[in-house]
This record gives structure tokens, sequence and C-alpha cells, in this order.
DNA sequence: AGACTATCTGAATGAGCGTTCAGTCCGAGC
DNA sequence: GCTCGGACTGAACGCTCATTCAGATAGTCT
């Protein structure tokens, strides 16, 4: 047998606490999913992730210390997963309609808007959420910016004003989302990307 | 003294009963407003009203019952609203500008965007939001495409499909109302509807 | 006046749920 | 081998909260 793990029976004592704890996260971010926020139960946790109830609250303190650090992987990994994927585009053009894809739910990050949704309104009440939110919109934002000026300074895109474009923009995605998560019978992922990269092409006077 | 009432005493055994159910739907409306649907007590909405806890099971059958009757006293507002104040605007143009307004929050119309949020997420979950939800969008939807499919049969507006604009206008809405919901530093009320207009100026592509 | 009913109240009930805790299990170090 | 401590469990505790209920009040009809 290999010797590679450190401790000598088996994988068991070094890495399944944090194999636990990470299954307890998966699982918290899966139940705030399917009942939302306030209808999270750790009882729901512990079943989703196989364990105790007691071992969710020894983990994490609280059911709120397990509902905030899922708020903040999935932070973590939006992050990561929205810098990865737009890394892999080239040009404005191409990064743009990569992102209308990513909001549709097309691509693999972004994930589900159900969750945004629930996170909005945890804002509303929840300062520490209220901060999060921000922070996700904020960087958000920011790449739709960057790619909407990047495409101005080549001159692929009309020289209008890149913050202005990029919140409308932002805010029409969120817009279009919400009806994505609510199953609006009006809507689906393909029409919500369509809907939006033709909303760009207008805003950002784009030639075909 | 006058007898304009009917019973002899006062107006209190026939006007009283359905005066206190209207104050516990408004409490109950307040309340959803500062403590989000996920939020609201019974307790809450008896304090807020005046009453006790008893008369609100009383008048209606369960929390649930409140809320969901607060709920379509909501959508019977937000539509007479909407109706009587697009009927005071003259021409297409004049109407759209007026419904910038109007979802910014400038008018007296639309109420409070915390509370749309509020019912978006229950619809997630529950069958009944998602209905009274879908019905005001629907609503909202068809009076935007109504004025602007006037706008392009008078030539205010270019040629476009009304229903396409329609729907992204009316996401943008959505997406615009959910940052001024959630206080976000970068959205006021006049800019919302400033970035609203403008992107309905191009969108329409309006003359000047 | 007396009976009946709608309205209303405040206390009691009981379920659901977060959190605590006493104790088990097992690997690690002496 | 023995102890120590982290990981883990399941039962028990106690609190919050929707709902129930027994009764008070007052208006209406006979």
């Amino acid at each position: 047998m290999a010797k590679g793990t450190l401790s000598s029976s088996g994988s068991l004592s070094a890495k399944a606490p944090e194999e636990r704890r990470e299954r307890i996260l998966r699982a918290t971010v899966d139940v705030v999913r399917t009942r939302g926020f306030a209808g999270a139960r750790v009882s729901d946790i512990a079943e989703a992730a196989g364990t105790s109830q007691g071992l969710v609250l020894y983990h994490f303190r609280s059911l709120a210390g397990a509902l905030d650090a899922a708020l903040t992987l999935l932070e973590d990994e939006f992050y990561e997963d929205l810098a990865r994927d737009l890394q892999e585009q080239v040009g404005p053009v191409e990064r743009l309609r990569h992102m209308a894809d990513l909001g549709a739910g097309l691509g693999p990050a972004v994930g589900d808007w159900r969750l945004w949704l629930e996170l909005w309104v945890r804002a509303l009440h929840d300062p520490d959420a209220r901060e999060t939110r921000e922070s996700l919109d904020r960087r958000w934002r920011a790449a739709l910016r960057d790619v909407i000026a990047e495409g101005v300074a080549s001159g692929e895109f009309a020289p209008i004003d890149a913050d202005s474009s990029a919140i409308r923009l932002a805010c029409l995605m969120d817009g279009l989302a919400i009806q994505l998560a609510l199953e609006d019978p009006d809507m689906t992922t393909q029409r919500l990307a369509d809907l939006w990269w033709e909303s760009a092409v207008i805003e950002l006077r784009m030639q075909p």
C-alpha cells in the first residue's frame, strides 16, 4: 500500500472532517436552492448531507453560520468561475457574447438564479447578505464595464459611456433572469440570451 | 343626529367590522414590507393593526390567509392605479415617460419594490404567489406593449416588434428596481427613471 | 326583556425547531 | 496499554409562534 496520506490507517482521520464539512456546505446550498433561505432547517441540511443535526452545529456555530458560510462559498466560486471563463475568450465581442450565455445559465458559472433571488431578499433584512450581494454585483458590473470599455477602445463598440451601459445591461440581465427563475412561460434560457444580446447590440451599436 | 347609517346607535355595528378587517389588511401589507413574508408574524400584524391576534385569525382563517388576502389587495390596487394613471396621459410618448416615473416610484402607484421582491421569492415556493406575480407582470407588460404599439402605429417609434421591446423594457425595469429596492449606492429613483428612459429612447429609436 | 349571533379578546395549547449536552468512537502520542 | 482530544451522535431542553378555545360584549330580532 502506498503511504501517500499522512496517517497510517487510512485517509479518514485527516481528510474526513474536512470532507464532511464540505459536504454539509454543499448540502446547505442545495437546501437553500430548493427550500429558500427562510425555509432552510438544520434537519434539512443534516439529512441532505447524510449527517446528524449535531454535526452541522458542530462545524458551523449555528444555522445562520452555516447559511453565511454557504453564501461566501458561492461568492468565491462565482468570482473564480467568472474570471476563468472570461479569460478563455478573445476580444470584447466574444466575451460579451459569452456573458450572455453565462447569464442565461448556458455556461457552467453563475449557477442558479433562484439563489440570487433568495440572496436579494435576504439582503433586504440581513446586513451580511447585503454585503455579499453588493460585492457580487460590483464584480459582475465591473467585468461588464471592462469588456465594454475594451470594445469601445478597439472601435468595435460605439463610443458610449461604459459605466451607464454596463449598469443598464447588468440590470437587464437581472430582470430577465428573474423571469427565468420564476419559470415565466414567456422566458427560456435561449430567449434570455437572445434578448440580452439584442439589447447589447443596440446599446453598443455593434456592426453585424 | 343624522340617520344616514343603517344602525341607530352609530356606525359601529355595520361598518366597524369591515373597517377592522381593512385595517388588518393594511397592517399585513406594512408588516410584509418591513419584515418580509418570511418574517411576518401574527403578533406583528395584530400589533400594527391595534387588535388582538385572535381577530386576525378570526377574519382570515390563518396567517397564510391574511398574507394571501394582502397579496390580492395589492394586485387589485396595482391594476386600478395603473389603468387610471395611464388614462390621464395623452399620446404614447407621454404615457411611456410616465411609466418610467411610475416604475421609479415617483408616481403614486406601483408601490414599494421591496414588496415585489418579496412576492417573487414567495412565488418560488408558493403556487398562489406565483399566480399573482404572473398576473401582475402580464398586466404591466401588456400595458407597456400597448403603449409601444400605439407609438409604432403613430410613427413616433420605429417599426420594431412591440412584444420583444415590451418584454425587454419590462425586464430592465425589474432589474433596475432591484438595485433600488436593495439600496444599491449606484441607484436612485431619479437615476432609475433616467436610465430606463434612455434605454426606451434607444430601443424605440425615438426622435428628440 | 330575553335569546341569538357576530365580533372580539387573552390565555392556553401544542407543534416545530434551534441549540445544548452527555456521552460514544477512534486515532495519536506517550 | 493508556490517556487525551477531536469528531460525531441522538436525545432532551426550551423557546417561539400559529392556532384553538372559553368566554365577554354588544347589536338585533321577537
